[in-house]
DNA sequence: TATGAATGAGTTTTCATTCAT
DNA sequence: CATGAATGAAAACTCATTCAT
């Protein structure tokens, strides 16, 4: 009956729903989500205005399935960044950081002012809360078996910390002098004597 | 019909652009900049969308306003905060953020998210690295004074520190100890022995 | 203060709401509310479309004004038809509808068909089954009082007759035989012996 | 692969096609035409939108199609209602418009929304001029076999009055009394003495 | 100075129709 | 014969900005 197998629609759903995901990722994260217009997303996804109605219910629904789809991927991150020696996975993670600032700057961008913008999409926050969260109590894990003092607040100070830098390196651009920080946060937090 | 002074014209207009001035801030600062409207900020300022022409050439130069505005008066801060005693004047500064972030959380709002919209306005750019330059060397001045190690650094540190705590709060809302943070901040920068 | 007094306004905006209706009232009529775009109401009005955005919150709120607009027409009409005597209030009634027919047939072309899609447009469903009544009260007491037989029964009959010669001479347009239904009506419902 | 005969593939249009008709009318019917998406129909005919066009050149095609079609199906009623006695004949045909109106609304909704659309859909007026005609020729004939004074006028009356109480059962719904004024009609109309 | 009616370009969204397979 | 992804033109709606008074 089908011309095509149900298995060769779901992948061209698959690629254009994500070509138009990879487009507004990158352009809400450079010019916010509110001054992107659906058509901006189509052009650079380079389909037509109306197949992104086809795979989106709306403007709103592909900003929904972003976060999803951003979450999903995060997970993967943690399972990277893993090890057993917690100065070292501390480590992965700075570094993990400062990697995906230098790279994919967009993406922090686009997820620093959405959470900006928490009381107009309500979906996000409790996901959000939730993130930083979880982040405080792996932090604070990691800090209670290095052996450093007050673990539950240096948990907060390294998670503010992590996101000042983020915003300020957005800000700053290329006169942020990442390198330089990365290593000395590295320093400090992941070599010192025991 | 009623002559008027020059003074008298001069106070009007002057009361005036202010009213829309501080309504523009708190719906910027709230509802972001692109999602407000000019009706609405006309509305909360209790003044017709014609007047707001006569005193702005546009929306976008309402916000440039704002900018210059807060900018000036972020001098009057930088005197009142001042000290001869550098931890002293360091734990000024850290309470004063603290307490604008519980008081004035719109304001910080809205720079935030205006300072990640750097790309959408030139206007912005410089002056907000000036803004983060000066306090560096701020920061950096003082730590020195304090005898800290690595004053460069931290100098840094602490900036990203204040943003992150800043943009952390403001997305967790109610929920983040601002109180617990301050106080151990406070402790660990300004109380250490010398 | 103000350039124009609020009367002076109010006065524009009632005329510029008017020219809308009346534009909206003909174009529903003759191509039917869903075939007719805003565009085309606001050009028929000489109005531009944001206008129009300006005095109805959307497209079924013209509607929906229309409709009150309509009703409360109605009230004028009543107080003409009435008379001491039934059968020459009846024959009021008739001569009315019929003249209607003859000069508002988008009216009633638009009354018909809006009352057929009563379940897409939740307001009209109560104040049409109201109107309906109304009129068969009306027309089983005046009938009463002429002493004709089955009053009930039969001011239902002439309620569904005056609605399907309504609906007969829409679709057949000119020829449709109104006068000559006119006056058998007439004779046979109002000059009857007693 | 599987070859097939003719006649099989002839089948195979005949029912697919119909079930996209059948599809049609009720969501036509219901909804109404301008109000249907053809996407709507696809789904409810559970068939692919690309089918629809295989069989029907357009939207508008469909209509047209079901026109046709129901307007074949309405020779068989002719011969349904037949009686030598005009009076019993009178009385099927009134008998089997309140089946319809009770049984079947969403098809003459659809029909009583296109009559009103006349001007949109170009081919249905003449057949529907032709359809009222004949009703009326009908309907003389029976009423002057019987015997009643101005058979013309009371054709004329009896059509339009049939159309209005479809109408008004339209509208009202449940609430119209359609038990009630069937037997008046009955009574009133085909058990008068000779 | 102050008003708010009016505009029009731009935005989001819908949907009949086409087409490669 | 059958599918559903893709298109594009047009619809509903928004809003910064202008202007007569």
């Amino acid at each position: 009956m089908s011309p095509k197998t149900k298995e060769q629609y779901e992948e061209i759903r698959e690629a254009s729903s994500n070509k138009i995901l990879m487009a507004a990722l990158e352009l809400f994260g450079t010019k916010g989500y509110d001054a992107t217009s659906v058509s901006e997303v189509a052009s650079k996804a380079e389909v037509s205005k109306g197949l992104i109605y086809n795979y989106f219910q709306s403007k709103e629904h592909i900003l929904q399935q972003l976060f999803t789809y951003l979450n999903s991927q995060e997970q993967d991150v943690l399972r990277q960044v893993e090890d057993d020696d917690p100065k070292k996975m501390l480590e992965n993670i700075l570094r993990y950081v400062f990697a995906e600032l230098r790279n994919n700057s967009d993406l922090w961008k686009l997820i620093t002012s959405l959470a900006l913008q928490v009381g107009k999409f309500d979906f996000l926050h409790q996901p959000l809360v939730n993130k930083l969260n979880s982040y405080y109590t792996l932090f604070e894990s990691l800090l209670t078996q290095t052996g450093i003092k007050n673990p539950d607040k240096e948990a907060k100070v390294i998670g503010a910390l992590l996101d000042g830098i983020g915003f300020q390196s957005l800000v700053l651009g290329k006169d942020y002098p990442l390198d330089e920080i990365e290593e000395y946060l590295v320093q400090k937090y992941c070599r010192n004597a025991t």
